[in-house]
DNA sequence: GATAATGTTGGTCG
DNA sequence: ACGACCAACATTAT
């Protein structure tokens, strides 16, 4: 579900909630699968009493810089956090709790179960991901490099995380639509132009995105809430995505769903035709 | 009531 | 190297 300009909304409002500097004074695991590479007994040994240095972010990744590791967080479908909340207590998908030095609670909650907590090896996994696209070092040049360097249908690109980290499905479609590129197309075919409005794309459909506190689509708990419960607005900006059978805002032509690389696919047949 | 689809990712197998 | 397919899961929509 979360993206990175969700994952960024979470991070932030746990920085807001004022958690850096608390330690934690112990973990309750209720989902064993929820953590990564080790079993939950040692997880909660090695995490108590360590104190949260830092909350930041690595494409979808959440990283709590601990006194002697980093945490990291993969929400997956449908991870969430919340903090101190009743509803939380008696949240039959809550997978793991941290009790915090002040008094607080930090859940957990995870519909699907996919979510992972890696506290081992994170820097392994930090290091496989790609380009942080809101840096500066997402630059137009890497960019290209990128694409130089693979033959792959653009969409499936933009998705695999080895080379620009963050971007999932609802942001890959709506990049693609900015820029007027139909998805299927090859790496090797987008020309300068095309290449320039992607990467520009790219990095406005995020950060509207980020300033729309995220995307939330449905109504049922399943879909994305930030850590104080709020629901994102970026769903009234989107232009393609879940919008098939509607007119496309800038020809009115209709929006289109096709399957690509098994995900749901959006896009305008005229103005990103394939060429 | 069965079946498909869901915002993610990692594996296998051509 | 790349894509098709499945797997991990639970819930909602069709």
């Amino acid at each position: 579900m979360p993206e990175l300009p969700e994952v960024e909304t979470i991070v932030r409002e746990m920085r807001e909630a004022s958690l850096i500097g608390l330690k934690i004074t112990s973990a309750s695991v209720f989902w064993e699968r929820s953590i990564a590479q080790q079993p939950s007994t040692s997880f909660c040994e090695t995490i108590a009493d360590q104190t949260i240095l830092d909350i930041g972010r690595r494409g979808k990744f959440i990283i709590f810089s601990l006194t002697q590791n980093k945490l990291l967080v993969h929400l997956r479908m449908t991870g969430k956090f919340l903090i101190d909340k009743k509803k939380a207590l008696q949240d039959p998908h809550e997978r793991l709790r941290l009790y915090l030095s002040d008094g607080r609670v930090l859940h957990y909650m995870d519909q699907r179960k996919f979510g992972k907590w890696y506290l081992s090896d994170s820097e392994k996994l930090l290091q496989k991901i790609g380009l942080e696209p809101l840096s500066s070092d997402f630059s137009l040049y890497a960019f290209q490099n990128l694409l130089k360097g693979v033959h792959r249908r653009i969409k499936p690109f933009l998705l695999d995380q080895r080379f620009i980290a963050g971007i999932g499905n609802i942001y890959a479609d709506e990049a693609l639509w900015a820029a007027k590129i139909h998805p299927a197309r090859s790496t090797h075919s987008l020309n300068k132009q095309e290449i320039s409005a992607l990467y520009k794309a790219i990095i406005s459909v995020l950060k509207t995105g980020i300033e729309n506190t995220g995307t939330t689509l449905g109504s049922s708990k399943a879909n994305y809430y930030s850590v104080s419960g709020r629901r994102g607005s970026n769903r009234d900006k989107l232009k393609v995505f879940r919008c098939d059978g509607l007119p496309c805002p800038r020809c009115k032509t209709t929006i289109q769903k096709i399957v690509l690389a098994q995900r749901g696919t959006h896009f305008c047949p005229y103005c990103q035709a394939r060429p």
